[in-house]
DNA sequence: ATGGCTACGATCCGTAGA
């Protein structure tokens, strides 16, 4: 059973890369974030013909979120519930004996912004809303753009973004309150070479330069852990030309 | 050289991303 999570950055413009790249990968689940199109122009089915069942929840321009599954996609769930918020960043459904759980957290654009407050307290919810789900089910997996890098090892340049957003100390404190109602993260279960990312600037050859962030994970109960056998970063689709700033991340289970 | 790109929806620039 493979799940990956990608942000695609507009799924209108990236479906040709979402296609290709689920016949080459053949992944079982994918969350899909940052789809930037409503509901109603939702490519349903061009995916289903891919072989794909899709639940989404989208809005014009901004966010969007998304679960595909060769599998059926059962009680879906979009929002945090009891969490006020016109953004579509959550979504969640059960699938091949998993709880899934697809999101899209705030960038918070600046260290003490608006939106830096609004991160934080989204983090708080989702926290608040994760716990419940991890007592109702045993194999839970959330997936999705965390818009923090865990550790200096997750940051191409530590020093330069030292303090910066995605980086700083209360969004990665935010992030280890994930950790600690006991999830993992998976790509941290395994031995992993140096300087791996999943997403890179657009700008300054980001890209070429391996200037990245490792910022879009998986994060696992501890029953899926046990059965977690492998976690990857696929760069491939970030070779091609017009790409998401993304790469998708993969998560393997026995 | 402190920018440099991309997507979007709106105009011919602003907002947002990370």
């Amino acid at each position: 059973m493979k799940l990956a999570t990608w942000n695609v950055n507009s799924l209108k413009v990236r479906l040709p890369h979402l296609i290709d790249w689920l016949a080459r990968a053949q992944p079982d689940i994918v969350c899909l974030q940052e789809l930037k199109l409503e509901d109603a122009k939702f490519p349903r089915a061009e995916l289903e013909a891919a072989g794909y069942q899709s639940a989404f929840s989208g809005q014009k321009t901004y966010n969007g979120v998304a679960i595909l599954s060769r599998s059926p996609l059962l009680d879906v769930s979009t929002g945090i519930p009891g969490f006020q918020d016109e953004q579509k960043r959550v979504i969640a459904a059960t699938a091949g004996g998993l709880r899934v759980i697809g999101v899209y957290c705030p960038n918070g654009q600046a260290v003490g912004s608006d939106k830096y407050a609004y991160k934080l307290s989204w983090f708080a919810a989702l926290k608040d809303y994760l716990a419940g789900e991890l007592r109702r089910h045993p194999r839970v997996a959330v997936a999705g753009d965390f818009n923090v890098a865990p550790e200096d090892r997750d940051v191409h340049d530590p020093k330069a973004w030292e303090g910066q957003i995605l980086v700083s100390a209360p969004e990665r404190s935010a992030w280890r309150a994930l950790l600690e109602l006991g999830l993992s993260d998976s790509f941290r279960l395994f031995e992993q070479a140096e300087k791996i990312y999943s997403w890179w600037d657009y700008r300054m050859l980001g890209f070429r330069r391996n200037a990245g962030l490792r910022i879009d994970h998986v994060l696992v109960s501890a029953e899926l852990a046990q059965r977690c056998t492998a976690s990857t970063i696929d760069k491939a689709p970030r070779k091609l030309e017009r790409p998401s700033d993304h790469a998708p991340v993969i998560a393997e289970f026995s």
